[in-house]
DNA sequence: TTTAATTTCCAAAACGTTTTGGAAAACATT
DNA sequence: AATGTTTTCCAAAACGTTTTGGAAATTAAA
């Protein structure tokens, strides 16, 4: 079925179909109606090359994954499904064609976004992975690309984005740890490259300040993404050694799976010999015992603000935002202690 | 830059210029490498709406997600981009428009593969996800549509497929365990509506006849993909209770983390008290310690060998298959046991 | 040298839509 | 009844390709 056909079974010029399903107001709600029906009853639905083709428009939405970050912590991928989820209910209904490119590489990156636009004309992308300074940003404004970045960059932001609130994160955690009585509380970071992890030390850093407590050193390190045993024992040196650390603040899943291992090896029991506090840590919670306390975000909402935000009838204001609160859920990981002095 | 332009630039008809960079043997080697040393220097590519429309037929693959699956089985996701990594090198390289559909629930699952052979008209599928007799390939099938099916569904089989070599990992499994004594082998699997996972269990119960061991109902569980502290108790009473049992199969990384978080409750130290092995293992082994003996295969091959059979040359043939062998990867879990009488 | 076969090219039609620029019909106003 | 407005419709052009059915040019055969 296509529109030449429908038209004729309707009594209807082409155009008229075509507008009546547009909904334009050039066609009386009655016709109007009909053509629905038709179109319904016959299972018409345009075909999405030639409708582009002659409105000279795409309505596609890109997403490039970066495949390179994803293999190299897999503990990361259950919030990009969760992103995907959130964001896919919206797409089914309002018809968005939908591609998705993967790259390997930061070069097939770029190569990616550039075929994006230049050759299958999207008019809309969700920009994610996003670096403290991104070069992604000038490129798609520059091409007049409607685009959500999931995650921000760092400082003056002229983009609409839906991100974590990593810094109230991070500060909430600490005076949850605070009014158990911890003083001396390690935080396990990633590299700071990534603006969440910096985000997430500013928090850190003016809890400490707020409450006049010294920041020490030797309380906080940053783990690379590589193999896990690695990060064990780095975490395993610098942290469990330290018999002054009654708490862990773990950045990311990858850090606390890398303190859980570090932990079992050093014989140290979480939740009783020290305790330990998660971003996330919904993949960690499948294998460990006791359960991990932690802070979650619902990363489902992020992603349908995201197509909220591109789709909105409205022009897509610079300024629009969505910043997800986070909460703390509560498990078997932390200990109230008794308080000293 | 459209073929138009391009055209004139080089002094020919648009034709001349659409049949040479499409290969034909109707113009000339002279005038085809200019054509394509232009269409470079003035980066044309064809614009896909146009091509598709007018050629009547797509060059695109679609691939439907279930969401449902992969939300329920975080430990799953892994496997998945270990695919779709695979995938992706040859779909750049080879220039196939890629679609991806998610869905939420096995209705939607249904409607995006509708979407995609009336609405988007992929003439590519993978199929992911098949029960043991699936609907989805009979509506292929009808709409002659080429796919390959990732997994296999039970019985005589009529399409192209790639998939794990299920029966002989588990064969493998036991071998390995029946070198080191051990004798009293449970394996945790999960529903056999899974087909990988009946796969699994044959080759388990093949392996006991050959060796004239008696299958025990009480060392056979299958658990389901739901709260990770329930699956862990399931554990904890059915297998870990009976004293008998010196070695656990983990059909499923998901199963595995259960049985690592009910020897943590039971206290029971994996490779010392009991041996275990897993199949795959990479995401538990971010965690746990000592890391696990597993089984592993390569998806990305799979992948990559699934384009590469949607794309070959001659037409598809319903037998082209590719089973990926597994591998053991030895590393703490699995202890080898004195000899008994 | 003429004719036949082959190679190389191209004009025009087609794909299924959207959009433009009216025309006709219906309604409102004088 | 005549004129002006508004509503409702439509024919035709356009989008950027591929493909068809030759035509022209070249090469081979007679």
């Amino acid at each position: 079925m296509n529109i030449k056909k429908l038209a004729k079974k309707l009594g209807l010029s082409i155009t008229t179909v075509s507008r009546g399903l547009g909904g334009y107001s050039d066609v009386s709600e009655t016709t109007r109606k009909k053509i629905i029906k038709f179109a319904k009853k016959y299972n018409y639905a345009p075909n999405p090359n030639a409708s582009n083709l002659a409105s000279r428009k795409t309505n596609t939405l890109g997403f490039v994954i970066p495949l390179y970050g994803l293999n190299s912590n897999k503990l990361n991928q259950a919030s990009f499904f969760e992103f995907i989820s959130g964001m896919s209910n919206k797409i089914n209904s309002e018809n968005i064609q939908f591609i998705m490119k993967f790259a390997n590489t930061i070069e097939e990156e770029k190569k990616a976004y550039d075929n994006l636009i230049k050759v299958e004309k999207v008019n809309k992308v969700i920009l994610h992975n996003l670096k403290k300074n991104d070069p992604r940003i000038k490129f798609l404004q520059k091409n007049k690309i409607n685009f959500v970045g999931w995650g921000r960059t760092q400082g003056r932001i002229n983009y609409p984005w839906v991100d974590l609130d990593n810094e109230s994160s991070t500060n909430l955690i600490m005076q949850y740890l605070f009014d158990r009585n911890h003083r001396n509380i390690a935080f396990i970071n990633v590299d700071e490259k990534y603006n969440f992890a910096y985000q997430r030390k500013q928090g850190y850093l003016k809890f400490l300040k707020k409450n006049k407590i010294k920041f020490k050193k030797e309380n906080y390190i940053s783990v690379a993404y590589e193999n896990p045993d690695q990060v064990a024992s780095v975490i395993e040196k610098k942290i469990l050694k330290n018999s002054k650390i009654t708490a862990i603040i773990c950045s990311t899943e990858y850090s606390a799976a890398g303190a859980i291992k570090a932990c079992n090896k050093a014989n140290k029991k979480i939740g009783i010999d020290i305790s330990l506090i998660t971003f996330d840590g919904n993949v960690v919670n499948f294998i460990t015992s006791p359960s991990l306390t932690a802070i979650n975000h619902d990363r489902k909402v992020l992603g349908s603000k995201a197509i909220e935000i591109l789709t909105s009838e409205t022009k897509i204001k610079n300024n629009s935002y969505y910043l997800a609160k986070p909460e703390i859920i509560e498990r078997g990981s932390v200990l109230t202690l008794k308080k000293s002095n």
